[in-house]
DNA sequence: CTCGGAATTAGGAATGGTTATTGATTACTC
DNA sequence: GAGTAATCAATAACCATTCCTAATTCCGAG
């Protein structure tokens, strides 16, 4: 995934890919599933134990700007990051805080119903879902 | 709207209407839109200058547990209160914060569409959406 | 009405995710 | 290789929200 997408997208944009920002992208590719930025920092400082938690933010926050990274956030939970950019749908769960993709849900149309029926320029749409993971409802 | 329907959603729940939830719900009706927690403490202070903005805060999670009220959280910016408890849209402006709802937007399915393809136990389902509003966007 | 226990409140401290600041380091440009 | 700009590490600051505690209010039983 390390391809030439990623370096055009840097290039384009006009910031540099550091070793730390090329670090946050593996570490994101090496977690299974929808890290936070503390879940990315643990993983990075494995390898590099002098990066900042705040170096992680940053490096995060530019990928998500350049379009290389996607980030969900559900309330009473910190920001999760995705390497998938498409539209796509995820569920957390409310007991043990795992992201899982739900596949099959088609989006498309909604924009578009969104974009019709508002005079605001819109921008961003997201749907939050929240649930209960199986595991968790077998342990209640 | 303060009416029976209130008084029984309280009596049900075990929780007790006392005067401080009933004025964040009158600073509820009394605000244009869609007010934060800070939004309503202020309103709520201009009769009760007493009151407490943590207390603000809890009566807001019981009216929202007890189903009289609803709220939406955009990343960067604190979580909005809401009469409309129905399934609806509503979009934040980037720019002014500003928050409108969108009409006309079906979202029956979704949730159907939502519950069929994951082994979630679904407990909420919100469509968050950014944009810029008309008056933000003249204004740039 | 009055007492006692439970719920609620005011006030303020604490929390936690995130952002801002600062001086040092590194990376491009010429 | 020098000069300039970008990035970094470390840490302080921020801000919405929650937590804590003592004081107050509410409510039912007598």
């Amino acid at each position: 995934m390390m391809d030439g997408e990623i370096r055009d997208k840097f290039r384009k944009s006009g910031y540099t890919l550091t070793s730390q920002r090329r670090a946050v992208l593996e570490a994101l590719e090496a977690s299974s599933g929808h890290p936070s930025a503390e879940d990315v920092y643990l993983i990075v400082k494995r390898k590099n134990p002098r990066v900042a938690l705040g170096t992680v933010y940053q490096a995060l926050s530019v990928l998500e700007e350049i379009g290389v990274i996607g980030s969900k956030h559900w309330n009473e939970s910190p920001t999760r990051y995705d390497l998938n950019v498409e539209p796509h749908l995820d569920i957390r769960c409310g007991h043990c805080g795992e992201v899982a993709e739900i596949p099959g849900v088609s989006l498309d149309g909604l924009e578009n119903q969104i974009k019709e029926n508002t005079s605001y320029e819109v921008t961003s749409a997201t749907l939050v879902v929240e649930g209960v993971c199986p595991r968790c409802r077998r342990e209640r």
